[in-house]
DNA sequence: CTCAGATCCTGTGCGC
DNA sequence: TGCGCACAGGATCTGA
């Protein structure tokens, strides 16, 4: 599901309801999720103090006052709902943390892509954390660190944009429509695109997720605000879910093919 | 090293 | 209506 609009959404939302709040209980289920929780750190957690949710990428990291952090990362089925009232455990519910003032943080992932995990060490030398590459709204994410980058890449601009050692926080969705606004094709390698198209690329990279985030993100099925709310970003999309639609740029059709087994949707006359 | 493909898991939606 | 296959906002491992 998630990208960094909606990673970033439920960043927010945590930041606004449960900064400063004391951990009570915290549940994980029977089953794993992408790795076996850690489980002789529950007991440490309680009485813990939550200070200010953070992201970086696709994570959310949720320090606390012993020093330890909560790392999230939701997957591609991911969910964080914020509640204040117990819930039911239902079958795809993996984690309850309870918190002071009747808060409830349920952690719902039906495929269990996603994970969380307790973090000892400093969060920038966890092993996650360590391999990605610039935040996509960071200035060390600009037009000539990317172009240096990708004058090597004998692999198509799509799979660049989705590794994130290159550049932390993209996903499919993104890249579609960040190639579309860019006039870019998904199959042109990154060393066959120029300096002005590199720049570009990058400028319509932050202006899109910053739409994006603004609207809560991009719902097409799973991802849910966590106060319940869909993101509204899907009335944007130009490109993604468009197959045999009309472009909305010229005459051509949508056109849908598949790179790294992922689907990718463009304008084959727009973009080259 | 670099790149493409398979893989993890579960549910849904489509074509036959 | 039922069945099987393809597919889904991700990331990692394998092997060429």
């Amino acid at each position: 599901m998630p990208e960094l609009p909606e990673v970033e959404t439920v960043k927010r939302a945590l930041e606004k309801s449960i900064e400063n709040k004391r951990i009570i209980d915290f549940y994980h289920g029977e089953k794993d999720l992408r790795f076996p929780f850690p489980k002789h750190y529950l007991k440490k957690l309680k009485g813990n103090i939550i200070l200010k949710p953070f992201r970086i990428g696709k994570y959310c990291i949720l320090p606390l006052s012993n020093k330890k952090n909560i790392l999230l990362h939701l997957g591609m089925s991911g969910k964080i709902l914020i509640l204040n009232k117990k819930p039911e455990i239902g079958a795809h519910d993996h984690v309850l943390i309870t918190l002071e003032g009747e808060i409830y943080i349920l952690y719902n992932d039906q495929r269990r892509f996603g994970f969380i995990d307790i973090i000892d060490e400093n969060i920038f030398d966890n092993k996650f954390i360590k391999k990605l590459g610039p935040e996509a709204l960071s200035n060390k994410f600009n037009g000539e660190n990317f172009y240096n980058l990708i004058q090597n890449k004998d692999k198509s601009i799509k799979s660049i944009l989705l590794d994130q050692s290159i550049v932390a926080g993209l996903g499919n969705i993104y890249v579609n429509e960040v190639l579309f606004a860019s006039n870019i094709s998904p199959k042109r390698k990154g060393k066959n695109i120029s300096k002005i198209k590199s720049f570009q690329l990058v400028k319509n990279v932050k202006k899109i997720l910053k739409q994006a985030i603004k609207q809560g993100g991009t719902t097409i099925k799973d991802h849910i605000q966590p106060d319940g709310n869909l993101g509204y970003f899907k009335q944007n999309l130009k490109v993604y879910g468009r197959t045999n639609d009309k472009c909305l740029d010229c005459d051509g059709k949508i056109k849908e093919i598949k790179q790294l087994g992922r689907s990718s949707f463009f304008c084959g006359s727009c973009q080259r």
